[in-house]
DNA sequence: GTGTTTGCAAACGTTTTGCACAGGT
DNA sequence: ACCTGTGCAAAACGTTTGCAAACAC
């Protein structure tokens, strides 16, 4: 089994880890901690999240930070996309990208109708390549 | 003259979409607010607030809010994409993006060596879509 | 028993807001 | 003169952190 880094198995994480596998929506840390509460009323938000930070670093969670808003967690793994309603603001996962992004226009993608898209790329800068010997 | 909903024409306003159109970098509103002090020194930040959030209403600058951390403005309002460092934050333009994206790794861009992409789609859910008539 | 993780509350950094005044039209 | 936009300060908001107690190992 993969090291995760972890040192403890508590309770608390694993409620919190179960919560986020079963949501099918993509809840910010306030949301989670609320669910979570449920089960373990003496939770505080402070511990959920250290433990989605854990669990990021971990690899076993997505942060949905580019949103602009209120981070929001994501407990599936596929790669995928997301698609966000500029009105309410609901945020849904991207039922399939085939191919061909830019000069494309997708008019409609699960029910959106489609007004834009971000894209941002990730990387190594020149300068942190040379320093950490790429 | 297209309509960009302001009634007033002020020197703060000019002074902070001046050094926006100057900027070549991506700024935070601090970082905005520093540069336009130096010209007009009893200027607030939050009225560097107020006016970015009119501007962006108007269409006549970029909000870069995907980057899960201070939100930064971009005066260029050409279609591009940007490329962020995992390591040391500092955000770049993307030079030029051609084709197709999905399937495809881009192992470097503008000299960065690319480990990824964020990828959010925008647009009006099936819910607001019947609201208000699509 | 040891040292990680917790609950709590305070602190933090960014952004927004209430208010009286200044200034553009 | 009107009323939008400003400066200032406080509040609001999401998130992080310091600490002593709790608990996993």
């Amino acid at each position: 089994m993969k090291n995760t880094g972890f040192q403890r198995q508590t309770r608390q994480r694993s409620v919190i880890l179960d919560e986020l596998r079963r949501a099918h929506d993509h809840p910010t840390a306030r949301e989670l901690y609320e669910r979570v509460q449920i089960r373990l009323p003496r939770i505080s938000l402070g511990t959920v999240y250290r433990n989605l930070e854990r669990l990021h670093e971990a690899g076993m969670i997505r942060k949905l930070e580019y949103a602009g808003q209120e981070t929001r967690v994501d407990g599936d793994l596929e790669h995928h996309y997301h698609i966000r309603c500029t009105r309410c603001h609901r945020l849904d996962d991207v039922p399939e990208i085939t191919s061909d992004l830019v000069g494309q226009r997708f008019e409609e993608l699960g029910g959106y109708r489609v007004t834009g898209h971000r894209l941002e790329f990730q990387g190594l800068c020149p300068d942190c390549r040379n320093e950490t010997g790429e």
